[in-house]
DNA sequence: ATTTACAATTAAGATTTTGTTAAGAATACA
DNA sequence: TGTATTCTTAACAAAATCTTAATTGTAAAT
């Protein structure tokens, strides 16, 4: 059976949503602000989270670019545009704007659930390159790559997100969460590193840099 | 050694796969339509089937949906989301799209192999290694080896997902419950002893650590 | 064409994490 | 109670990784 998080400090809703999801047949685990989600998601890991923007503790989008690997619908009463683009950017898979239709939720759960089993036999591949979330390995033309923690998840944030451009700015939150934020310099420097271990089985370029923006997997071999 | 069943109505797949099976030190059984596949099963009891979808007689789906008690991987030339799926739904442990990587598909062999074995005796094997999880027993190369509590709740978390990195996180919830959180140092002295103790039966390492991130057991001798 | 801004690489030093040892604390057991 | 075993902690050495900064290369802007 699928677990669902909610986050949401709202009581009433967040209620409203346990009982709605647990009629259709999934569990349910809720925290009611940022930080306590956090706490959560250390101890506990749901197949999905709905998380609600508006937090106390720890707002909404840090919450959000503190997760990776579990698909996250972000509900919130915030429907213009350019904040949607920001979330999706963010790492969020869906979106649904306050209020909702039960309906339009469950099946927007459905469709990320679905998305998240073919996902998870745990191999992302990009060209010749497959990288493996549960055994951390990564192969290119089937020669295994060494890598290391930060030039995994940097490879693992692009192939996540193929063909889309993540800024460094994304890049460095993501990453490496502890350190303070004027270190694009590392950033180059792991992504020349990835490179290099690359081109030992192969002459094409796959990280491509995006002028003034960021990086992103490049199709063209 | 393990026997695995290969069920496809192309004769040159069917034996590419018996060979490269063979070469990688499996036992192998081939039929070529659904009919002869559910007889050669009623009469013989692989550890894992190969199952291609396109079969003549009996459709593979339906195959698919008499088996039980074996691991099936099903190899499909449709690729799309919703037809996967419904395989994973009718009891498929995994399936690969054709064409596959040959490495692909011994990976996922192994992983499924390693699951069943888990699943059918008390007995956990990893290489040299033998874990009897309901008597506490460890042998390396057939010799005793006394680990103590947390020694072999560490090896027992370890064997019960090879190939697995292990988080340290992970390893301190699971193993020692009581105690706080600070308490890696703890860890690292376990491992530590566990290694010595193998190695006195063996030069080769067995637990491997993943810089950064934490341990897994180590496939290379 | 030249300037400017950013990107890529390299190498060195700093930092973090791991592995081992030894000593004291906690626990189990006779 | 005393003894043996196991667990935890701390200290340090060794290894791997990360960051910084200097340098060179490359794309955009003027």
């Amino acid at each position: 059976m699928k677990t669902i998080a909610i986050i949401d400090d709202d009581i009433y809703i967040s209620d409203m949503l346990r009982e709605l999801l647990s009629r259709n047949g999934y569990n349910t685990m809720q925290a009611y602000s940022g930080t306590e989600a956090v706490y959560m998601l250390s101890e506990n890991t749901p197949d999905l989270i709905l998380l609600d923007l508006m937090l106390p503790g720890l707002s909404g989008e840090n919450v959000l670019k503190k997760i990776t690997g579990i698909p996250v619908i972000v509900m919130s009463a915030k429907a213009d545009v350019h904040n949607k683009v920001r979330l999706l950017m963010d790492g969020a898979a869906d979106y649904v704007t306050k209020p909702f239709e039960t309906a339009e939720l469950l099946a927007r759960i459905a469709v990320q659930l679905r998305k998240a089993t073919v996902m998870n036999s745990g191999i992302l591949e990009f060209r010749d390159i497959k990288l493996n979330t549960e055994t951390h390995e990564v192969t290119l033309k089937d020669n295994p790559v060494k890598l290391t923690k930060t030039e995994f998840a940097i490879l693992k944030l692009l192939m996540s997100n193929p063909s889309q451009v993540i800024t460094k700015s994304v890049m460095l939150d993501r990453i490496s969460l502890d350190t303070p934020d004027c270190v694009e310099s590392s950033l180059k420097v792991h992504i020349s590193n990835i490179r290099r271990k690359f081109r030992e089985y192969s002459d094409s370029d796959y990280i491509e840099a995006v002028w003034g923006i960021g990086f992103k997997m490049s199709e063209k071999s």
